[in-house]
DNA sequence: ATTACATTTGCATAGTGGCACAAACGAGAA
DNA sequence: TTCTCGTTTGTGCCACTATGCAAATGTAAT
């Protein structure tokens, strides 16, 4: 209890930093699913997707839908089939926020050797 | 089974979209507990780091291990205290590369309309 | 209407995770 | 050494999560 100086330069950091996010990419096949979704480069169907990962298809379906609840995939319904993208501008600018707030925070990775 | 071009465009997705990071963020404390030690701006002991969330220190002390298995933080003994700081520059790093891979492997967010 | 197919949802189960409390460990001070 | 303080680790409990399977839902074709 002698500094804390609680520097308030990482402004908004609490509202970037959303644990719910990165609750959803914290399991493998969420991840495999969405490394599938962005290399695929177009709308895949949920039956598609299933192929990245060995388990089943119910699963894949709720994997899904957490991701998308979570704002990292975007579904549309066409037909029987619905398929999933991956919401890669929203994706892309919440991670460069986040990177951006914690640089001007610790600018040189706060040196562990200052005092 | 159509098209699945599975684009190799997201070069090394696999490679950095790492689930271990994830989870360790995906606790609403050790969020919490990495802003509080990025708005510190300076190593903090694990009692300073237990101010900013409402359980037991022993809890305490193991997200900041989570957080420090994942190349989150670091750790660094001194006397009879363990300071703990904030890994900015690879968790900046990584984020950036991240979102690097994803954009360039989706560039216009996949425009949903395409075919 | 009936059938076929794609996806979602209900349910049971096994595994994991966060938590508090207590005990152990480690390092400096008396 | 003994004491004290900061941290870590052991343990048990409760909640949540991932999973498979089966049933339900929805949608298009016959």
């Amino acid at each position: 209890m002698n500094k804390l100086i609680e520097n308030d330069c990482c402004s908004g950091l609490e509202g970037i930093l959303l644990p719910k996010m990165f609750k959803a990419l914290s399991d493998p096949n969420r991840v495999s699913i969405l490394i599938r979704l962005a290399e695929c480069c177009a709308p895949c169907s949920v039956s598609e997707v299933a192929e990245c990962c060995p388990v089943d298809l119910s699963v894949v379906s709720r994997h899904l839908a957490i991701l998308r609840e979570a704002g990292i995939l975007e579904a549309q319904k066409r037909g029987k089939e619905v398929y999933y993208t991956v919401c890669s501008r929203t994706l892309v600018n919440t991670l460069r926020r986040i990177a951006d707030a914690l640089e001007s925070c610790c600018p040189v990775d706060a040196d562990p050797e200052v005092n």
